[in-house]
RNA sequence: CGGGGCGUAGCGCAGCCUGGUAGCGCACCUGCCUUGGGCGCAGGGGGUCGGAAGUUCGAAUCUUCUCGCCCCGACCA
């Protein structure tokens, strides 16, 4: 392709509105164009980015036995009243109303749909089990969409769908995606991790997220430094800590009640107190869907993971009472809560248990109880796993592991569903003995347009892109110092040809620009083999072939070079 | 949804406080020059100052409303 008859606008500054690097570097390198919040324009060297990353899908995907499919991009309300999420999924779900005033959503994922394309299309056991993917634009009216292609409200994804007679099969297929994932984000050229997830909005039970690994990423993550265990920390398992070995005679100090005037937070009593904040025990006042409020006990340097709470509280909804509530149900401020003498249900992470000489509210303004000791002085109504995993806490699965953080880009993420589906919208096929059984499911995601944004957040420098050899736009760009030399030109244009006849994908910098402004340009689009055609060099009958990613500069004679690049390129897809 | 910030030429910004009829850099166009890392010189085009209403002789500038975009928060007692 001729970058003069390309579309490539770049900027000598970053857009005022980015704040990653993919961000400003898509747009710099006229990549994409934002249209309105979280909607962008894909730009021709974006979409053959895209294009290569859905082909390496696509060809997983079959390899896998999966098989493509298109669904709609809108959904009648109906389908979605029936899964129940028409009411549970909230704002994020786009709706709007067709001519006849019948209700619409545009679809976020597509379990309703599929489910209901499968439950009139199948009948028999004998037509189980199947994976249906389709690759297609997604709309999630997200409450912040930020960072470029990161978190877009439009955005491209590949979405799978699998069916089978019983649990067995269906981890089967879990398990296959696992590797067909594995295999995808390595054929990227990414580095990655898959971590244990929580199952969120889709449902199901068993989930796991592919993480690509980087600095910007919006999910924190821990993994072991010994196994392999890996988890997002919304999902990480916290172990209890050993029973710290007391003896029950020993008398702790006298409960004693201090003045805090003023003092709310665990970091500023502290302070005042002079007391690390290990020692403090925290009590969170939360109110379920079901009207209740609960108190959450957790050690001061640590964090309730909402998550957990509302799992063990089995509620489906939870959120942190505001001050007038918890002054009504609890009877004091929050900033001065405690457990001692609280009169509501009370669950207490498994690090509170056994604690002595802990600090705690007092249940009145302005005073904390110190000397605190929990066997003696409260009895919670449970102990349970409450808390966010941090780094340092011991592994949950192996012995002398520790676990460490990262930040990740969720680029895919699958999900063992069962039977949620099947079975609110009756999809259903006839066993061997010719009983109605609800179809397993599963599902399998994985974020195309993120992925061009993680892959950047992953291979840049300062002077702009370094798209690895499988996804790049170009394979080649040819760049002629003066596209008006005459020998240079014919020089330039005789490669292209060649090297189009030899199925490389090459890009032609014809532009009559400076030098300066090419390499520039260059360097920013990030295509990873860049030919350089000078004057000098021709001379010697030499081109120049340069590495954008470790910028290794050899010169080639003329003659060698289709061969040259060639080998180049086989070698780095290979690898 | 709460808080903050910003909307002035394609991009990045100044001007606004203290009202007087819009400017800088880059980009763009023309010519000359130059050609291995965002050249040089000369000339030139382009803006309903996000929108609406108000105050005023006069509004980019002051007031109100509104729309858009960005950031932070929307759990830590």
């Amino acid at each position: 392709m001729l970058w003069s008859k390309t579309l490539i606008p770049t900027l000598k500054e970053d857009p005022a509105d980015a704040e990653v690097i993919s961000h400003k570097l898509l747009v710099r390198a006229g990549f994409i164009k934002q249209v309105s919040r979280g909607v962008y324009d894909y730009f021709p060297l974006a979409l053959r980015v895209i294009r290569k990353i859905e082909q390496i899908v696509r060809e997983e995907m079959n390899r896998a036995g999966a098989q493509e499919l298109l669904m709609p991009i809108s959904a009648p309300a109906e389908l979605w009243q029936e899964s129940g999420r028409w009411e549970m999924y909230g704002k994020e779900l786009l709706r709007f109303k067709d001519r006849n005033e019948r209700d619409f959503c545009l679809g976020p994922t597509h379990e309703e749909i599929v489910t209901d394309l499968v439950r009139r299309s199948v009948r028999s056991y004998r037509e189980l089990p199947f994976n249906l993917y389709q690759i297609q634009t997604k709309f999630r009216d997200e409450p912040r969409p930020r960072f470029g292609l990161m978190r877009g409200r439009e955005f491209i994804m590949k979405d799978a769908y699998s069916f089978h007679t019983d649990v067995e099969d269906c981890r089967r297929e879990y398990d296959n995606m696992v590797q067909t994932y594995k295999r995808i984000f390595t054929r990227c050229g990414l580095s990655f991790r898959p971590v244990e997830a929580d199952t969120g909005a889709i449902g199901g039970n068993q989930s796991h997220e592919f993480q690509v690994l980087a600095e910007s990423g919006e999910d924190a993550i821990v993994s072991c430094n010994t196994c392999d265990y890996a988890a997002n920390v919304e999902k990480a398992e916290v172990r209890a800590a050993r029973p710290a070995g007391r003896d029950i005679a020993e008398e702790s100090p006298q409960l004693e009640k201090v003045s805090t005037p003023g003092k709310k937070s665990v970091a500023e009593v502290a302070e005042y107190l002079k007391l690390p904040v290990e020692r403090f025990i925290k009590t969170l006042v939360f109110k379920t869907d079901s009207g209740e409020f609960v108190a959450a006990l957790v050690r001061g340097d640590h964090e309730i993971n909402d998550l957990k709470l509302r799992a063990v509280l089995g509620a489906r909804e939870i959120a942190l009472a505001d001050e007038a509530s918890v002054a009504a149900a609890a009877g004091a401020m929050p900033g001065f809560l405690g457990p001692i003498g609280l009169k509501l249900r009370m669950i207490a992470d498994l690090s509170v248990h056994g604690m002595r000489a802990a600090v705690t509210g007092a249940n009145e303004a302005d005073a904390h109880f110190i000397q605190v000791d929990q066997e003696r002085d409260f009895t919670p109504s449970a102990f349970a796993d409450l808390r966010l995993a941090v780094s340092g806490d011991p592994c949950p699965r192996c012995d002398s592991g520790t676990l460490e953080t990262h930040r990740g880009i969720e680029v895919g993420q699958v999900f063992y569903l069962g039977t949620k589906y099947s079975v609110a919208m009756g999809a259903t096929y006839l066993d061997a003995e010719g009983r109605e059984r609800p179809i397993e499911m599963g599902c399998y995601g994985i974020g195309i347009s993120r992925l061009v944004a993680a892959a950047i957040e992953q291979n840049h420098d300062a002077n702009g892109i370094i798209w690895p050899f499988s996804l790049a736009p170009f394979q080649v760009l040819l760049l002629p110092i003066n596209y008006k030399d005459k020998a240079i030109r014919e020089a330039a244009d005789k490669l292209y040809q060649e090297l189009q006849q030899n199925g490389v994908e090459v890009l032609l910098d014809d532009r009559d620009e400076r030098p300066g402004v090419k390499f520039k340009d260059a360097d920013l689009v990030g295509i990873p083999l860049r030919v350089t055609l000078g004057a000098k060099g021709l001379e010697k009958g030499c081109i120049e072939l340069r590495s954008r990613r470790d910028s290794k500069t050899e010169e080639i004679p003329v003659a060698d070079s289709v061969t040259k690049i060639r080998a180049v390129l086989t070698q780095a897809l290979q690898a």
